[in-house]
RNA sequence: GGAGCGGUGGCAGAGUGGUCGAAUGCGCCGCACUCGAAAUGCGGUUUACUCGCAAGGGUAACGGGGGUUCGAAUCCCCCCCUCUCCGCCA
C-alpha cells in the first residue's frame, strides 16, 4: 500500500498517478484516507497528553505512599480514575481510525512509474521488443491439446477423475519434460546469481497480506479452512515474505532469490473457449525470481530480470515479444510491469509466459521490509521489491510442442533441454 | 491429538508490582592507546507513532488480546506460537 506520509505530502502526484490507471475512486478514497488520518492524529495527540498526566500522577502517588502520606495519596486516586476513562475512549478512537484508514488504504493501487503508458486495457500495451522467427507450420499443424493426446504425454481426463478440470496429469516424456524445464530454469537462475529457495506451499494470512493477495483477492486462492491457510498462487508470496518485518543493511543488497513451486489458482470466472488445454490451469509449475533492492537500483534490477527471462526464451528458441503494460492493464500492486509473450504456432496466438514487475515500496510497506542506509543508519527506509516468472511452464510447453512439431507427428526437443530430458524427440 | 516447559532488545540471558525501554555478556559503531593490529579502557547502540521551523519534547511496545491496580515485563483470564515427551505417521 502507499505510504501515508507520501499521500499527505504529495497528494497531487498520487492523484495523477491513479488517473493513469483509470482508477475511478481516487479522489474519494484519498479524501477518506486523509480524513481518517487527521482524526487519528488528533486522537493520539490527546491520548498522549492524558497518558502523560496519568503517568505523572501515578509517580506522585507512589512517592506519597513511600513517605507514608496515605491520605494524600488516596485523595489523588480519584483524579486518575477519570483520566483512565478518558484514555480508554481515546484508545478506542485511535484503534478505530487506524483500522478505517487501513481499510481504505488497501483499496488504493500503486502509482504507475512515469514511463507507464496511459491506456485502458491489454490493447493499449506497448510492444517494446520482438525476437525470433515466426514458425511456419502447414495446415497439418495441431494445437497442443491435440498433440498431447496423440503423444499421450499429458492427460486431462485422468486429472478430471482425480481432482477436476485444470489439474492435468503429466505422463512419461511429458512428466520428464516438466522436470527438465524446471531444472533448466533453476540452473539458469542460479548461474545468474540467484539463491535457490524451496518455500512452503501453504501460507498464513499475514503473508497473504504482505504481498497483496489479501484482503481482497482471497477468492483467487484455495483456502484450507481448518487451519486458515492458503495454497500459494505463486512462489512470489512465500519468497517475498521471507523479508517481512526485516530491517536489512544496505550492504545486503542485491537480494536475489529463485524458487520453483507448484502454483494453485482458483481462476474463478475466467474460463472460456480461449483457455483450452494448457493455456489456463488450476495447478501449474513455475520458477519465480524475486529481488529485494535498494530504491536507487530497482529499475536497473528490473531490466536485468527482463534480460534474464528473454535469455531463457532465446535459448529455447521461442519467438517472443516484450510488452510494457499500460496503466489500465497493470496489476494492483505494480509500478511498472513487462510481460513476455511467446508465439504459439498452431493456435496462432501470443501467450503470456512471464510477467516481470517492480513494486517499488508498495509491497515493502505492507511487508515492513526496510533497510539502513550506509551513510545514515538511523534513517531506515523501505526497500523495493521485484519479481518475475522465469518461467511459467504450461504455456512454454504448449508453444514448444506446437512450434517444434513435425509433419509426421513428432516433436523436437530444443538442444538446451536435451541434457535435461535425455531424449531428443517425443514421438 | 494429550502432557509439560517456555515466548523479554541484533543474539544470549536477568528481571515476579513503582525509581524498568529494561541488568549483564556477546555483537556492532565511535574515540583513546598503537607504526599498525590484537588486547584493554571510555562512550554509544530498539522500534513505531506523535508535537515542534528547529533545538527538543510526549506516548506506546517485554508473543497477541482482555482484566485487576493509582501504577503491570512482573498478578489473573483467553488466544497464538516454539520446544520437549507421549500418541499417530511419511
Amino acid at each position: 500500500m502507499l505510504q501515508i506520509d507520501f499521500i499527505r505530502d504529495k497528494k497531487e502526484i498520487v492523484l495523477q498517478g491513479l488517473q493513469k490507471r483509470n482508477f475511478a475512486r481516487a479522489e474519494e478514497l484519498i479524501a477518506q484516507v486523509l480524513d481518517f488520518d487527521q482524526k487519528r492524529r488528533e486522537a493520539q495527540t490527546e491520548l498522549d497528553k492524558v497518558n502523560a498526566e496519568a503517568n505523572n500522577l501515578a509517580k506522585s502517588i507512589g512517592e506519597l505512599m513511600k513517605n507514608g502520606k496515605k491520605d494524600e495519596a488516596e485523595a489523588m486516586k480519584t483524579n486518575s480514575a477519570s483520566l483512565k476513562n478518558r484514555a480508554k475512549e481515546l484508545e478506542q478512537a485511535m484503534k478505530d481510525f487506524t483500522q478505517q484508514r487501513l481499510e481504505v488504504l488497501v483499496q488504493i493501487p500503486n502509482i504507475p512509474n512515469e514511463v507507464v503508458p496511459a491506456g485502458k486495457s491489454a490493447d493499449d500495451n506497448e510492444v517494446v521488443y520482438q525476437w525470433g522467427d515466426m514458425p511456419e507450420l502447414g495446415d497439418w499443424a495441431l494445437p497442443h491439446w491435440d498433440l498431447i493426446q496423440k503423444l499421450d504425454i499429458i492427460d486431462f481426463e485422468l486429472g478430471n477423475k482425480i481432482t477436476g478440470a485444470g489439474f492435468p496429469v503429466y505422463k512419461g516424456k511429458g512428466a520428464k519434460l516438466q522436470r527438465a524445464l524446471i531444472n533448466f530454469f533453476l540452473d539458469q537462475a542460479i548461474e545468474a546469481g540467484y539463491r535457490e529457495i524451496q518455500p512452503p506451499l501453504l501460507i498464513n494470512r499475514d503473508s497473504g497480506f504482505g504481498t497483496g493477495q489479501l484482503p481482497d483477492k482471497d477468492g483467487q486462492m484455495y483456502h484450507a479452512t481448518e487451519d486458515d491457510l492458503f495454497l500459494i498462487p505463486t512462489a512470489e508470496v512465500p519468497i517475498t515474505n521471507l523479508y517481512r518485518e526485516v530491517i536489512l543493511n544496505e550492504g545486503d543488497f542485491p537480494i536475489k532469490n529463485v524458487g520453483y513451486t507448484q502454483c494453485f489458482r482458483r481462476e474463478a470466472g475466467s474460463w472460456g473457449a480461449h483457455v483450452r488445454g494448457l493455456n489456463r490451469l488450476h495447478q501449474f509449475d513455475k520458477v519465480e525470481i524475486v529481488q529485494i533492492q535498494h530504491p536507487d537500483k530497482s529499475y536497473q534490477a528490473l531490466e536485468e530480470m527482463c534480460a534474464h527471462v528473454q535469455g531463457l526464451l532465446e535459448k529455447l528458441n521461442l519467438p517472443y515479444r516484450r510488452l510494457k503494460l499500460c496503466g489500465g492493464d497493470m496489476g494492483f500492486t505494480s509500478a511498472l510491469t513487462f510481460d513476455m509473450e511467446v508465439f504459439s504456432g498452431a493456435q496462432k496466438r501470443w501467450l503470456e509466459v512471464s510477467s516481470v514487475s517492480n513494486f517499488e515500496t508498495y509491497q515493502a510497506n505492507r511487508l515492513q521490509c526496510r533497510f539502513r542506509p550506509k551513510d545514515n543508519p538511523k534513517n531506515i527506509q523501505l526497500a523495493h521489491t521485484l519479481n518475475g516468472s522465469a518461467l511459467a511452464l504450461p504455456r512454454i510447453v504448449a508453444s514448444l510442442l506446437e512450434n517444434n512439431q513435425t509433419q509426421d507427428g513428432k516433436v523436437k526437443i530444443p538442444a538446451v533441454l536435451v541434457p535435461y530430458t535425455g531424449f531428443e524427440w517425443i514421438e
